[in-house]
DNA sequence: CCACATAATCTTTTT
DNA sequence: GATTATGTGG
């Protein structure tokens, strides 16, 4: 079955084929065939783990198609994650062929780049804006911050960047914040900040990533033409993981879609774990009052684990509140029960999973369907460790990215100079690299003068070179810098752009500042320069890599070999394996400390949907393990399992545990025989085990004094969070928290931070 | 202006 | 335990 060529982009396709029911139908349960025929109007699909989601979408898309009712390019479908456009695109593509790139599908960041390059002018940007990347709108935060008087204690760089970005999450352009917003408690003007941080970035020509969905919004509220030409172009749009949207990504698809509202939103409001990015559950669970008429389809069938498992996992996110209520079922029969596993400390833990996935692996099974996944990033390092010394192939996911390493960014910076000379941040960063003898006060003036005349660095310097305002080397090497600047960019025209890298990086003396560094790492780096020109060679052109590296920041999967994975619960989100690990489920790791102590009630049920999506991601074989014992920073601390482990069904797990591993004295016999861990915890009693909520209330030391504190000592407090001690008397602490400011609490609610 | 040493902070998750 | 920010001395 083919599609017919495209043409003009409004016209819609001449009409239904008259062809038989098509195979990407037939193979759909009932449920799942309705959620891809009804085509118009608003649909929410409601999809369970492991219920077929990316089989509904792309057979979606390919009904759209096949049925004649719009080109490829007249339907809009946005994922989430790079990974998830990639792979809806590969599988689109199986189905209806090279007729799939004229989709637009990507991210929402990438499509609303795409869509904010063609008109960019309307919102006061030139249509070759730089994309910053963190580091950058960590840099330029801090610029704006050394103008203003602000309490770094209280606001560091990073708490006002999250505050700015939060902001956009919801949507709110500086002249929307209200004013009840503006100022913190002490009446630092954050508003004032932000407004300037949107005036810099329009002055160097840039955008974050905030920025693409807001700018987007602005550009369609405020020009009629602009909305008007897209409404034509989208006539049906399609989203995965709904329940991930912030209020700016909900924003910009009402608006997109009020015109047809042919708007098929798929979701799990039980898979939503980026509300600390600003995601909004209450996207998903508004949805019908959003868009009236709209049908709703749950997927409960789920055709990925066992009964065990699924049990497992429905029994946990039963303890939250507020859902839109799934009941996943499944009609395969047989599998073991969820192997729940207490160990002494995270070595052991380490040491059994790696024995485990020995067995496995001798018993025929293959590693790359073995995954371990952590809570935080950190904790890959103690299975890296067992694994090397086992010998134990495995890679880690989501690591260290590739376009984050410090050579990689030097030479992004060189080649974005190169692109687009207003880009200051790109310009501080190699000014100085390698050594030009331009330093910090040079630097400083041409940053008055840029912020002074509104014009950027660049052009300060080549006004300033010209004056005697900057004296000796540093104006020389600056001419220098310019000129050479000058020169390639003269070069853009003729040389091909993987070829006018390298003469950028071998001209300007990076590739020779690595090639004297004797430093271990420095053939790495000068390794990783090769890499990057040859991916440069990938692309059309310049721009083309330039923006890809933004939007993307990946590098290729390496290559797949048959290796053991670890990664973080949510780089696993959409993924799925025949044995899963989930370790280091304690209190005071998972659920995270800081999930609770930012958002509360809410922050717990956010981690329970983390703990869900961990479980649901195994096949065949689930092992949930904890340790009594942990070294974090550096200490030793005793843990207590995480309540999660209580909330697994007992009938659904098999619990192995030495007796008396977890608390002292009388509390060791709540782990005799098949006592439920963490049960009472939650709920909120308040025995002197539950006090100790997150499971770490002291330190492992000699026997303590009355008060193990001291004045000055920071702490942490579940409830109020970070903080110093002002004072103690006895067992009761008066403490100055950081947030929540001066309280007095009894020690046993405290940890050592 | 730079190099070195020390201190401090921190480890949630990502487009 | 490591990386990063800050301060000091050349």
């Amino acid at each position: 079955m083919s599609i017919p060529a495209p043409h003009a982009d409004d016209a819609a396709p001449a009409g239904p084929t008259d062809a038989p029911v098509p195979g990407y139908l037939s193979a759909l349960n009932p449920a799942q065939r309705l959620a891809v025929e009804a085509l118009d109007g608003p649909l929410l699909v409601l999809a369970g783990a492991g219920t077929g989601k990316t089989r509904v979408l792309t057979a979606r898309i390919a009904h759209i198609l096949f049925s004649g009712r719009a080109w490829p390019s007249q339907v809009l479908a946005v994922t989430f994650t790079n990974k998830a456009s990639r792979q809806m695109r590969e599988r689109v593509t199986a189905l209806i062929g090279p007729s799939a790139e004229g989709l637009w599908l990507g991210t929402f960041h990438a499509l609303a780049a795409r869509i904010l390059r063609r008109h960019a002018e309307r919102i006061g940007l030139k249509p070759n804006f730089t994309i910053l990347d963190a580091d950058d709108q960590l840099r330029l935060v801090k610029q704006l911050l050394e103008g203003a008087r602000f309490d770094d204690k209280k606001w560091p760089p990073r708490a006002i960047l999250g505050a700015i970005e939060r902001w956009k999450d919801r949507g709110l352009t500086p002249e929307k914040v209200s004013g009840t917003e503006a100022k913190d408690g002490d009446g630092a003007d954050l508003l004032g900040l932000y407004r300037a941080y949107q005036d810099r970035l329009l002055t160097l020509n840039a955008a974050d990533f905030g920025d693409l969905l807001l700018h987007g919004l602005t550009l369609f509220t405020r020009h009629e033409d602009v909305l008007a030409e897209y409404h034509r172009r989208f006539r049906y749009i399609l989203v995965d993981e709904y329940q991930d949207s912030n209020v700016a990504q909900y924003l910009w698809l009402r608006l997109l879609a009020q015109a047809h509202r042919n708007l098929c939103c798929v979701g799990d409001d039980d898979q939503s774990i980026y509300g600390w990015r600003g995601a909004e559950v209450g996207n998903i669970l508004r949805f019908e009052k959003d868009f009236p008429g709209a049908k709703i389809v749950r997927l409960e069938e789920n055709y990925r684990s066992t009964r065990h498992i699924l049990g497992a996992a429905s029994g946990l996110i039963a303890h939250n509140c507020g859902r839109l209520g799934k009941t996943l079922f499944t009609s395969v029969e047989g599998g073991e029960k969820v192997q729940v596993r207490g160990l002494w400390d995270g070595e052991e833990e380490a040491r059994w999973i790696g024995e485990e996935i020995e067995a496995l692996q001798r018993k025929g099974h293959a590693l790359s369907e073995v995954a371990v996944l952590v809570r935080a990033g950190f904790q890959t390092r103690e299975f890296e460790e067992r694994f090397m010394t086992i010998g134990l192939p495995y890679r880690v996911i989501g690591g260290p990215r590739f376009y984050e390493r410090q050579e990689i960014r030097d030479a992004m910076a060189y080649l974005r100079l190169v692109a687009q000379p207003d880009d200051d941040l790109a310009f501080e960063r190699i000014v100085n690299v390698p050594r030009r003898g331009i330093g910090a006060a040079t630097v400083q003036t041409l940053h008055r003068l840029g912020r002074d005349a509104r014009i950027s660095m660049v052009e300060a310097a080549s006004r300033l070179v010209a004056t005697d305002e900057i004296k000796g080397p540093a104006r020389a090497s600056l001419k220098r810098l310019l000129a050479d600047f000058d020169r390639w960019r003269g070069q853009l025209a003729q040389s091909h752009h993987a070829e006018l890298a390298r003469i950028v990086l071998d001209e300007s003396g990076y590739t020779a500042m690595w090639q004297n560094d004797r430093s271990p790492e420095a053939p790495g780096r000068l390794e990783n320069l090769k890499e990057l020109v040859a991916a440069i060679a990938e692309f059309d052109g310049l721009t083309a890599f330039l923006e890809h590296v933004s939007l993307v920041m990946e590098a290729v999967e390496g290559a797949g070999g048959d290796m053991v994975n670890v990664m973080t619960l949510h780089s696993a989100k959409g993924l799925e394996f025949d044995t899963v690990f989930l370790p280091g489920w304690e209190e005071g790791l998972f659920p995270h400390p800081r999930a609770l102590e930012e958002k509360g009630e809410g922050g717990l049920e956010e981690e329970r949907r983390l703990a869900h999506v961990g479980l649901t991601r195994a096949r065949e074989r689930l092992f949930v393990s904890f340790a009594a014992n942990r070294r974090i920073h550096n200490l030793w601390q005793s843990s207590l399992p995480s309540r999660f482990v209580g909330e697994l069904p007992a009938e659904n797990i098999d619990l192995v545990s030495r007796p008396g591993l977890f608390g002292a004295g009388s509390r060791a016999n709540a782990w005799d025989g098949r006592a439920r861990p963490g049960q009472s915890t939650y709920g909120g009693a308040a025995s002197p085990r539950d006090r100790m909520i997150d499971g770490r209330a002291r330190e492992v030391r000699s026997p303590r004094p009355a008060s193990a504190f001291r004045v000055g000592d920071r702490v942490f407090h579940v409830k109020f969070g970070y903080g110093r001690i002002v004072a103690v008397d006895a067992d009761r602490l008066d403490i100055d928290f950081e947030k929540a400011g001066g309280k007095t609490v009894i020690d046993s609610f405290v940890t050592p931070a």
